[in-house]
RNA sequence: GCCCCUGUAGCUCAAUUGGCAGAGCAACUGACUCUUAAUCAGUAGGUUGAAGGUUCAAGUCCUUCCGGGGGCACCA
């Protein structure tokens, strides 16, 4: 990197003081340090009145801030649940102490033994009469008061943003109790954790372009997983009747606020339920992790957690408004839906075409489109399914279950038994975000092959979801229990828990082009 | 892939019409025994993302490239 000589003298600087440290005895690494206790934990036990000697503890942390005052040094220093005031005495400490504590730099973790006690300004505070050196940091810390803005730099060093920008440890945290609380809501009702192959010779189960990757010893191409749905369905017909993978998948597509080419997916499948059933498990799991993210906000560090207080227990802050989830949620049918917004019935082909063609005027169906279209290379579903997008996904500010889909976007679905060219499906929106999408399982062999076959018609081999799997008919042929199966985007679950634009808010790596590449 | 915005010291930001690249924090030296973004005095710190061009003169204008952000497209 061409920045090392840049950063070289604040690197200096810093060495010279690791070696007074060796110099004094002590080891600038530091050492496994038994016995700390945590700073929220050591808070609330000092004193109440300014210099009253309270309890002896020990404490870990990095340096955030120093002052000076004559022969007295204050530093801030901060462990993972919050922040405690050190207090440093020439007169109380040893010579190689005081010289010890002068080779720290801000950002350094140090151990300390010391007493309660309050300053005279009130502050809570451990007053030192032993300093542990944990380990030396080289690096210069961002500005004490506004922290690092550049979005970039956050981006590219996240463990600069965790350290130095509030609520950031928070609210990646919080993505964690979110997926224990969507386990527990799974393990509750029966469902197996299982986890199945990343690499696939055929990646199906959804519409996305793969990463492709080699094998080299059996001389093959494979996929990087685009969905979950396969092997989980062939394991339905091993008998595992509840099972669910929560789990990367990747997509190699573009790269906007709410995408990220790898991302983590909730798939879960219920033998002899439907896409009723899923609702349900979408409701719970959905209410269950509103309450858990509550929970956890209540014992942050940071009182700016992302939600106002509410009354109604499940319901969340999303901008500047609020979103109520108290199931059960509103369900309506994909051609109720057209019909409200779009002015006209789904199954009137001509009044749906002359739609797509007013969209296209105000600029939300591409001219392109229209020209396909009209030269009768699109099926008349497909222009439904566009003009709903158009017109009717973001009016849906939900949470709202949007049922029975057209049947020939959906070649994975049982279809409804009175009317065959409706699908048992749902889609799951908020705020036009779709969090859920869910099926009552097509199991019937034949048809799905058949309809493995004739999807591909008037679509590029791999915009199609519907990519010959011949090991999954096989596995179908052995029989499949009617079933449920849901999934779930659990990033996006996250942004709207944590009230979050960006998907890359709730990633701690979001992916990023290199930087400086010498080419 | 297309359009708009953006890149100045480790960090946060200035720099008038094209006219000597500056400040705060951090660092370094010093003063101060109760500070809270401590304060005060001093020192040092720059290939203005990169390359080319216009000009007496470029951080500023032009071209190309690189990184980032936002929007569009793609993403059933």
């Amino acid at each position: 990197m061409t920045q090392n000589k840049k950063t070289d003298r604040f690197e200096a600087a810093r060495l010279q003081k690791k070696d007074k440290i060796v110099e004094l005895g002590h080891d600038p690494f530091g050492q496994r340090f038994d016995d700390h206790r945590s700073i929220a934990d050591v808070r609330p036990l000092c004193p109440t009145e300014s210099g009253v000697d309270g309890e002896a503890v020990r404490v870990a942390g990095r340096i955030m801030l120093r002052r000076k005052a004559g022969k007295l040094r204050f530093l801030d220093i901060e462990d993972a649940t919050g922040k405690i005031q050190l207090l440093f005495s020439r007169g109380d400490l040893s010579e190689e102490q005081w010289e010890l504590m002068g080779a720290l730099d801000l950002g350094d973790l140090i151990g300390i033994d010391g007493r309660l006690r309050r300053t005279e300004s009130g502050e809570v505070s451990i007053f030192v009469s032993e300093l542990t050196v944990l380990c030396k940091s080289f690096t210069q810390p961002p500005e004490k008061h506004h922290g690092v803005t550049d979005v970039e730099t956050l981006l590219r060093h996240r463990e600069l943003d965790l350290i130095y920008t509030e609520g950031v440890r928070d609210k990646l945290l919080l993505r964690s109790k979110i997926l224990d609380s969507v386990r527990n809501t799974l393990a509750e009702r029966g469902f197996v954790a299982v986890e199945t192959p990343v690499l696939h010779a055929v990646a199906g189960g959804a519409a996305a372009r793969p990463f492709l990757t080699h094998h080299n010893a059996l001389d093959m191409p494979l996929y990087m997983r685009i969905a979950l749905e396969l092997h989980l369905k062939r394991l339905m017909v091993g008998g595992i009747e509840r099972v669910y993978e929560l789990s990367r998948v990747f997509r190699n597509e573009g790269i906007d606020a709410t995408h990220n080419p790898e991302f983590t997916m909730l798939e879960a499948y219920q033998a002899y339920g439907d896409y009723r059933s899923m609702m349900d498990l979408t409701e719970a799991v959905v209410c269950d992790a509103i309450e858990a993210t509550r929970n956890a906000e209540c014992g942050m560090r940071n009182k700016d957690v992302p939600h106002s207080p509410s009354s109604i227990l499940h319901s969340i802050s999303w901008g500047e408004t609020e979103i109520d989830f108290t199931p059960p949620w509103p369900r309506k049918t994909y051609a109720e839906l057209f019909a409200e917004h779009a002015g006209c019935e789904m199954t009137d082909a001509d009044a749906v075409q002359a739609k797509a063609r007013q969209l296209a005027e105000t600029g939300d169906i591409k001219a392109e489109f229209i020209a396909d279209m009209d030269a009768g290379h699109v099926h008349p579903d497909i222009v439904v399914s566009e003009v709903f997008e158009a017109c009717v996904e973001d009016n849906l500010v939900g949470p709202v279950f949007v049922i029975d889909y057209p049947a020939s976007i959906c070649p994975l679905t049982k279809r409804k038994q009175e009317n065959p060219d409706i699908a048992e499906r749902f889609e799951l929106f908020v705020h036009g975000m779709e969090l859920a999408n869910a099926y009552t399982e097509l199991n019937d062999p034949h048809l799905q092959e058949e309809l493995f076959r004739t999807q591909l018609e008037g679509q590029s081999e791999e915009d199609s979801m519907a990519k010959m799997d011949t090991d999954f008919i096989q596995a179908l042929k052995v029989g499949m229990p009617p079933a449920g199966g849901l999934g779930i985007g659990i990033d996006r679950l996250v942004m709207l828990l944590t009230n979050s634009r960006s998907i890359r808010d709730v990633i701690f790596f979001p992916l990023l082009r290199p930087e400086g590449s010498e080419a």
